[in-house]
DNA sequence: CATGAATGAGCGTTCATTCAT
DNA sequence: CATGAATGAACGCTCATTCAT
């Protein structure tokens, strides 16, 4: 199975019962991350954050012990969405009889495709949030990706070319070091490159030629 | 020539004069950047830069107009003293006789090496330093490294594939791009492997095989 | 007659007429108790008290106008249950036929008898709830004390020194200004010695040799 | 000796080395006293001392590091100012060839007296400080008084009743606790009794009845 | 009636910056 | 020039209380 349930309660003081409680949290989360999106990391505060969500203060500290759980379950709600559109993409995208080129062609396109929604979000979330202590973020990202990949990759090894007998794990984890190295570097320099074809095309290039037989 | 005058004056209120100036404003820098390493950009804060460099804030106030002109400065300087490591580097290992994959090894070596001395620092200011608003290092320190490598691949162009006609500068860019972005996501995850020299060979692999003839 | 009824309607909104409404209302009581004694006044608060008693926060809010009710009532009950204590102590101690002496001894004794039951409620209520404006309390309860003497006393007046011929009402008001004094200042720096029955007999003494005729 | 120094820098973040320095500390030091006398604990609050102490709240903090610390000084300020008068009041009063009764009488007096002065801001701190957790307030004042009266007693235990050789030590214990126990209540309840030299005779009398020979 | 989600004034504290000395 | 005392806007957060359901 492609994706995985969120913990969400880790973050949430309490369990809403009502879809009032649903609603408020969902406007909180997103007051968040439109103000990291608009101004920044610096823009993000508990009292502006209650504001633009329409709520008061004091119901921001209903639902979150503090400013660090409410960044959290919103990091965490983009991670997990974004993970959920890869496997939505990669079910789409793959099938079993396709060679292994043609499937890197895809898994990188899949890839940038999940940054290309929100760009300004991803980029965002990238540059603010280790700032505040996320850090793992990051790592997870990258963690559930080499994931779904590595499932994909499984009966391809061999595809590969010598010396990379251990197969898909490899090659997951190549693919996902650069494409998303080229992605993090990407998103912060110059993100609307992330929806040229020719570009995406170059990147699986780059990953088939590392992994091709010679 | 390899690397360019760093415009200083850019960040300061006014041109130090004597040695004694320019000591404090040595000292503001370095007690920034020991904090950032130490405490990360949460403990960064003007009181604390003054007292641990052995000035009273005021005198921060003399030369800088805000803390971020003194944080640009210390940026400044890092990012140049990176260009001018790369460019030694380059200096060193490369000779005008290698072949073009030997040169690609040495180039991404250099690269790496550069995050090697001060990784701590190197991460931080990746991981906060954006945060408050100095995004164009990034680029500019990629922009530098970039045109360093173009010069020192200047005439290997024969050696490329087909497909490659526009020879150095593609190459650069690839190549720039790639590493950056791995030691990028490599700083953020697990920074003691920028020293692992099979880790730097096959990022080398990678970069290779993309632009070897076939 | 020992002891009079407690106004308890002063404090709440709307008399219980059910059983249901007076646990509703016993249950905040102790928890206003029990919280107060675990945590000092500091962990005081609505929210705390109602979830601590099993009903919700609107509830409270239905029977006590404010906190400051609640609490109210809270002293009120426990200088009432110390009112009853201390006359019941006195029926069970006092004979017609004692002697002054022997009647001082155990007047002290029943009233710092009062305060070692729940020794902490006692000091915390005479350390914390004072700062919330309660300051009657004290004198009520000194006062209502000093009836109960009094009256113990009534026909002793005859064994008093000279120069005291106003007789019960002055023993019993320097009585219980010293013993309550002593307890007072016991409670606050070591209230296990008000188990000390070495402690208790030194401040009968105090009192009788004040007393007695020369 | 009488009296000992104040170990202010425990409760400042810095040492004070200008005069201008040591104004805002006392400005802040008062503010607090007289907001704690005029409102009671309810209304210290750190941004009010500052205003009415006419400096600005970042000055506050500039020398203290919370409210605690603050709070912390203006007690142990009037505690040591208190033992200072008590102890220039004993010197005054008390004359080696008086005897042990006049003594008595003096000490007193003079114990009594200490309260005399700022009669609402003992009251105030006796009522509110507790609730704040400088409990031992209470026990360091009890204690030092203790100490300067023994001193005072040294030579007298000649004149105590059989049963109490141990003399001074004793004496001390049971006059300052049923002192201040009678101040303490006299405090809460009606402290313009404080001045009134028939309650304080009295008190005396309830002490040396205690003490005298038979 | 009971519920509990929501409110918001106000608290303790921080830190970039100014300015009298 | 250097100093460092002073400033004050703004932040994260609490808790007594209200009110729609």
């Amino acid at each position: 199975m492609l994706g995985e349930g969120v913990d969400e309660a880790r973050y949430l003081l309490k369990e809403p019962k009502q879809q009032r409680s649903r609603d408020t949290i969902d406007a909180l989360v997103e007051a968040t991350e439109l103000i990291l999106v608009e101004e920044g990391w610096a823009g993000v505060n508990t009292n502006r954050i209650a504001e633009r969500a329409g709520v008061s203060i004091g119901t921001l500290y209903q639902y979150f012990e503090n400013k660090e759980a409410l960044v959290g379950l919103m990091v965490e709600r983009f991670v997990a969405g974004q993970q959920v559109a890869l496997g939505a993409s990669l079910w789409e995208r793959l099938s079993e009889d396709m060679d292994l080129e043609r499937m890197i062609f895809e898994l990188v396109r899949a890839l940038m495709w999940t940054h290309q929604e929100r760009p300004e979000l991803s980029r965002a979330l990238l540059m603010h949030v280790p700032a505040s202590g996320q850090l793992g973020v990051v790592n997870v990202w990258t963690e559930r990706s080499r994931v779904l990949i590595e499932e994909a990759l499984r009966f391809k090894s061999g595809e590969l070319r010598e010396g990379m007998e251990e197969g898909a794990p490899l090659v997951a984890q190549v693919l996902i070091t650069a494409v998303h190295g080229v992605i993090f570097s990407t998103l912060m320099s110059d993100w609307e490159r992330l929806k040229d074809e020719a570009f995406m095309d170059e990147l699986a290039r780059l990953v088939w030629r590392y992994i091709r037989p010679d």
